[in-house]
DNA sequence: AGCTACCGGGG
DNA sequence: GTGTACGGTAGCT
């Protein structure tokens, strides 16, 4: 019996059979190989109603096709070795299904597509489902969680210690590795221009950074001991003092000691950034260049890149964590940045940046003869910094993604690269087993397309009235769309039920109340094909239901989610700031895998794809939102506003406690688990208008907090591509206003403000705008300032592409703005067009707020009849 | 306006 | 590998 964490899975064919592959490490620490023969590949058959099964299961067995492949010089045949009924359910219906296993997983799509074709099938389901995934799934094992092999010695090609054929193998429990041993790296290559073509230009140097001490590691290379191990392998010589700087004589060698520090490291965790994209595959085509035989799995296989446009690399054995596709796919929806650049994720969850060096100048730099050792050296401690800020990322990040694999159940690997839409459906499928439920299939193109096609309206958003109000209750409903799935039992397979039509509880269809405006989503409104074509009857508005009797799949599981952290948020009130860590990244992923699955119904490749389903989530949501609008406003409450979940209520002339109790009221009406509840009372709140003249803007405004922290949302101006001191105005002006509650006292700062300019009292960094360049100066048809000031960079020998990021400031004249636009450096404070951050960022920043207060552009712009009128009243 | 092609990340 | 990204938008017709 030996204990071991599985980190990895894959399979290979041996004797005609699938033999499953388990890499992981032992409690002990040493590398593992568990190999697994007791596993077939199997998928589902579901007949047609009069079918003959035994007949059908005979003749199933008599299928022998010849495949495309030979082993071993031997003809390759497809067959089926046996066949099983079993009782499933089938989108909530119970349904006899016939289990067909197969002589090798890759017979499975061969038997699928020669099975769908027979009269008496109706359909194929989980002919899709990967064989290690369906492995990992069937037997419970999750990744990562101590588990037990009974077997004995077996016999593997394999860069293992031991190898374990098992008889047996089961998961103890949910402890999981305590301390694995992560390989941050990263390369730089030569580059001259902005085009990357590994097969042309070198790996110049490459990085490593871990912060396991070498005590495993092995002695070969000459690993570093100490707290961390870091390395950066070089093939330019020069001088210097850091000896964690290796010279070797060529790019070859170079690729020879990538191999073997990954060799003597064992790393259970490699980690990049874009290393799907860019790292490994230049890695492997530099290393097919000089036949390198790049064997770094442990199964001894190379890189494995993804086909097509997939854009993975994958090693056997080894986790290949990629962070940017973690922050792309899940992390980064909740991040500030407007890019996931390593230096901007780096800075927003770090606090760290990268090494501040052009790289754009390496290949200068490489290629100069009488190159400066300290020149050089900075590329490398640059090289060396991305991987530290890599490790660091992924440390920080790993403990949700270690979450994920435990509520998913399949590797690292996958889990790093999917999206939230995958999550949900690979969730799906897991519990799927546990309830006897049959995955649905993907659907086919055709379907997609239509699926693509069809739209329908999202949530109910309040337009607001421009004003400052004071007191203001904000009420919303507790994670609304998992709720609502829940409570009224949202799922495809209780949609529109036999036994429940005529209770006469639909799907609302109708808004409650025409006192407020229905709004739809620009999203949808974008969308919406009004005509519709013959073979979409104009099924306007169809009456919809959900069975009352029997629970849907979907909302058991999203139940579970919602109750599991519930429990979680409680145990976490009394724990210790350490275990805390954990819970958090727990609950943040519960609520991540909740909050996806209305999303997922209405996703066009979702197995469990139900349009009507998602439109009644967002029916019901409107349903319950305007509700609580409806009957705030029966009992003399001003709404305020409202965004999907949302109620804002003025408290004027009434008690909070008043709002308290209409809550209270609210809530013993509403069903299930749906709860409304209390956010807060905020002293004071600003909505603005959205154009001159217009109604309220949606989804903007600002609040104070009880604190006296000012909320802002929506406004724009957070935007980078402004100025700071349009910025900073426009924070002064709603603190102002929303502390003091003085418009008077803003336009005077603003007036003040603008005097300021006019006198040229502003300092350049305050009217610097910021605008990074999207593309080659050359590509640019419409020439902005910012691609105006690049050129004339350019032109001056500073190297400015894609990416850069180009500071300018408007000049005063009579050219177009593109004319006037200078770097800081070439002007002084006087030169700056005072009018022209006026009018174009000071006034637009400001205008919607003081136009509350019934002021103009005119009473900011003209400082003497503004004080005439002032004395006037 | 609607459609297609290309881009992101990486150097 | 029992699979084949994806969502946004610049730029063109």
């Amino acid at each position: 019996m030996i204990q071991f964490y599985p980190l990895d899975v894959t399979y290979k064919e041996h004797e005609g059979k699938a033999v499953i592959y388990l890499f992981g490490r032992t409690s002990s620490g040493e590398q593992i190989l568990v190999l697994d023969r007791n596993f077939e590949p199997y998928f589902y058959v579901l007949l047609k109603q009069n079918a003959d099964v035994d007949q059908l299961r005979n003749n199933f067995k008599k299928i022998k096709i010849e495949s495309d492949k030979e082993t071993a010089g031997a003809k390759d045949f497809v067959f089926v070795t046996k066949t099983e009924i079993v009782e499933k359910l089938y989108f909530g219906k119970k349904v006899q299904a016939i289990r067909v296993y197969s002589n090798l997983p890759r017979s499975v799509p061969v038997l699928r597509d020669f099975l769908k074709q027979q009269p008496d099938v109706s359909v194929v389901l989980e002919a899709d489902i990967q064989f290690t995934r369906r492995y990992l799934i069937d037997k419970k094992i999750t990744p990562l969680s101590l588990c037990e092999v009974d077997g004995e010695e077996g016999s593997a090609r394999a860069k293992v210690k031991y190898i374990i054929d098992a008889k047996s193998i089961k998961q103890l429990g949910d402890q999981i590795i305590e301390k694995p041993r992560m390989l941050a790296f990263d390369i730089e290559t030569y580059s001259p221009d902005k085009r990357i073509i590994p097969e042309q230009n070198p790996i110049l140097m490459i990085s490593f950074y871990g912060d396991f001490d070498a005590s495993g590691a092995g002695g070969t290379s000459g690993v570093d001991s100490g707290s961390g191990f870091k390395k950066v392998i070089t093939w330019k010589k020069f001088k210097t003092d850091f000896d964690y700087i290796e010279f070797v004589n060529s790019e070859a060698d170079l690729l020879e000691r990538f191999k073997e520090v990954v060799e003597d490291y064992k790393p259970d965790f490699m980690v990049g950034y874009f290393s799907d994209g860019f790292d490994l595959p230049y890695i492997k085509t530099r290393s097919e260049k000089y036949k390198i035989k790049l064997d770094i799995g442990l199964d001894h296989s190379n890189i494995e890149l993804g086909k097509g446009t997939k854009n993975t690399a994958q090693i056997t054995g080894i986790i290949h964590l990629d962070i940017f596709k973690y922050v792309s796919k899940i992390l980064g929806k909740t991040l500030e940045t407007e890019s996931y650049r390593l230096d901007l994720v780096a800075n927003e969850l770090l606090g760290e940046r990268k090494y501040d060096v052009d790289i754009g100048e390496l290949h200068k730099v490489w290629d100069n003869k009488d190159v400066s050792p300290d020149e050089i050296e900075k590329f490398c401690i640059y090289n060396l910094q991305d991987s530290v800020l890599t490790l660091k990322l992924a440390r920080k990040v790993l403990p949700n993604i270690i979450e994920l694999v435990k509520i998913i159940g399949l590797t690292v690997y996958d889990v790093n690269r999917m999206s939230s839409s995958q999550i949900v459906e690979w969730y799906l499928i897991n519990k799927a087993k546990e309830y006897n439920q049959l995955v649905p299939n993907r659907p086919p193109y055709t379907e997609t397309k239509e699926r693509l096609e069809q739209s329908f309206e999202g949530a109910f958003v309040f337009e607001p009235k421009p004003g400052l109000y004071k007191e203001v209750a904000i009420f919303d409903y507790r994670s609304l769309y998992p709720s609502i799935i829940s409570s009224h039992n949202i799922s495809p397979g209780t949609l529109d039920c036999s036994c429940c039509e005529d209770d006469g509880d639909y799907v609302p269809t109708s808004f409650l109340n025409e006192v407020v405006r229905s709004e739809k989503s620009e999203k949808t409104e974008k969308n919406e094909k009004p005509e519709r074509t013959e073979k979409e009857p104009a099924q306007k508005k169809a009456k919809h239901w959900f069975c009352k009797k029997r629970k849907g799949f979907i909302p058991i599981i999203i139940e579970e989610l919602i109750k599991r952290r519930m429990r979680i948020k409680e145990m976490m009130k009394s724990g210790d700031a350490e275990k805390n860590v954990f819970l958090d990244a727990r609950q943040q992923t519960l609520k991540l895998m909740a909050n996806s699955f209305y999303g997922y119904l209405g996703f066009f490749g979702a197995r469990w794809y139900s349009i009507e389903s998602a439109e009644a989530v967002t029916a019901y949501g409107r349903h319950y939102i305007l509700k609580v609008i409806n009957e705030a406003q029966k009992r003399k409450f001003v709404v305020l506003y409202s965004d999907t979940d949302s109620i804002f209520l003025h408290l004027e002339g009434k008690t909070l406690k008043e709002a308290l109790d209409f809550s209270e009221e609210i809530n013993v009406e509403l069903p299930g688990i749906m709860e409304l509840e209390f956010e807060g009372v905020f002293p004071a709140a600003l909505f603005v208008s959205a154009k001159e003249g217009s109604y309220g803007a949606k989804k903007k405004y600002a609040l104070l907090d009880k604190k006296g922290n000012i909320k802002v949302k929506g406004f724009e101006s957070v935007r980078r591509n402004w100025s700071l001191i349009a910025k900073d105005l426009q924070e002064k002006v709603l603190g102002i206003v929303l502390r003091e509650g003085s418009g008077k006292k803003a336009l005077e700062y603003v007036k003040s403000a603008i005097t300021d300019l006019k006198d040229h009292k502003v300092s350049l960094d305050k009217v610097q705008i910021f605008t990074q360049l999207q593309k080659e100066i050359e590509d640019y048809d419409s020439v902005g300032p910012h691609v105006r000031v690049a050129m004339r960079m350019k032109a001056k020998g500073i190297d400015v592409g894609p990416g850069s990021i180009i500071r300018y400031v408007i000049t005063s004249g009579k050219e177009r703005i593109g004319e006037r636009a200078r770097l800081v450096e070439e002007i002084s404070q006087k030169d700056y067009d005072a009018d022209y951050y006026i009018n174009n960022q000071v006034i637009p920043a400001v205008d919607k707020i003081l136009a509350i207060f019934g002021y103009s552009k005119d009473d900011f712009l003209s400082e003497k009849k503004q004080s005439k009128l002032d004395g006037f009243f």
